[in-house]
DNA sequence: CAGTGGTCTAGACCACCCT
DNA sequence: GGGTGGTCTAGACCACTGG
């Protein structure tokens, strides 16, 4: 008896196992569509809701994509590898395996781009940033897609004094991207920290990013500190957690 | 107009969110009961599976927790910062403290443990650790349960043939735990990676947890390579998602 | 033992896709 | 227009909790 206690399979499960592992076994490539809801239901014998809830599972962890008139088609998953940490003097540990396998390289467009004055971003980007009462705050938005899917939202927070009349509050930055232009403002970034949490998506950032509701998102905080300790940027991301694999290399 | 488009709230949504904002509110405490799905299926005109559907999100993430035969009960969330860079940094565990002791200040409780031998670890793991087609590894698993509640689950794997004979294959380590004892060996810990993906628990990893299946986990893989570059162990963590922020810390 | 949530059935209406 | 998934209703049985 393999039986493990609390481990007992319900019929979604039963179902959805099989649906995976005949992907898994190349039954079903990538672009391929599954059985409906009514096939699975005839061949299991079970109602049709049942047989839904096993094919939501697979939609929810992103194994395929179900669309209204569609059925449930495999999608090709390769996840992303971010890299959290600059790589410097890689040389050596650059030969060192990783656990999961991972696309780097490719480069995503960005579309959704908005930048704005925000007099009131949210609480702890006031706190963190050292806002006071009536300052405000420089926000520029985006939207990351890779081949055709979106995989990412970010808002970048900036004290609005400290970057007015800089390309910073314009839609192109320049060559460096916002952190050389901090650099130019005299408080290049020097620290970083990133704060991950994990939780299923608003409404909004689902739609945003086509995913399910059900799908968790990574939300992912990154603050930039100058020289003197000061944060000087919060950038908030968005992630669909089922195209992701976060990395953090660093040493003892 | 504040229409967004794709973001029109299902009936579910809305009780959800109306449950969420009294819990935030602070109408409902940690221990008090949320109104049943009957009650609110009336209060709402709702089908109770409807409203049952809306107390499912809540239970996903980990808002209220659900019990058969008694109802959601609002539970009191606070979750666990863990620092990825510090905690590992040398003299954290040279000197016999414990590595849970530089997360938060709560010291979680340690059950299933188990140390055994592997012949066939997972295939990525052999990958990872070089390890020959008759090599074992040893294993070390074990949960942590913090204030009573399941929180991680963690699988440490090392070559056995490094390790045979030492303090790693017993269960109590001794003062600085693996790390330590690796370092006794000659091939103490100078480099480390982690690797952090999001997906849905496996009925067993559910079970052990406590937590619904569809409550995402956190997969943490952290590898640890010594002064050669050679990856001398490998800790594949799963955390309760719910209960987590990772925090990483680094220089420019 | 009454009430609860967990699972499942049977069937409905709608919006959307594809042919 | 037929088939699909998304949402919802109405009702059933079971396992478990609590008084």
């Amino acid at each position: 008896m393999t039986d493990e206690v609390g481990a007992q399979r319900t019929k979604v499960q039963q179902i959805a196992d099989d649906l995976k592992a005949a992907i898994e076994r190349g039954d079903y490539g990538p672009g391929d569509r599954l059985p409906g809801e009514n096939a699975l239901a005839a061949q299991y014998g079970v109602a049709s809701l049942t047989a839904r809830r096993a094919l939501k599972v697979l939609s929810t962890e992103g194994l395929v994509e179900s669309k209204k008139g569609a059925g449930a088609r495999v999608l090709s998953f390769r996840p992303i590898r971010r890299r959290g940490i600059p790589r410097v003097a890689s040389g050596q540990w650059g030969s060192g395996r990783s656990i999961w396998s991972a696309d780097d390289h490719r480069a995503p467009d960005v579309d959704q781009i908005t930048v704005d004055e925000d007099a009131a971003p949210p609480e702890h980007v006031r706190d963190v940033l050292e806002l006071g009462p009536d300052e405000t705050a420089c926000v520029r938005s985006r939207r990351y897609v890779l081949e055709g899917r979106p995989v990412m939202l970010a808002a970048s927070y900036l004290p609005q004094a400290l970057v007015a009349g800089s390309p910073i509050t314009q839609a192109d930055t320049g060559p460096g991207g916002i952190y050389a232009r901090l650099a130019d403002l005299g408080h290049a970034p020097t620290r970083f920290r990133e704060e991950i949490r994990v939780r299923l998506p608003t409404a909004d950032e689902a739609a945003r990013l086509s995913i399910p509701t059900d799908r968790s998102v990574i939300k992912l905080a990154r603050t930039a500190f100058d020289a003197d300790g000061r944060a000087v940027e919060i950038n908030e991301m968005t992630l669909d957690s089922a195209a992701y694999v976060l990395d953090y290399e660093f040493d003892a």
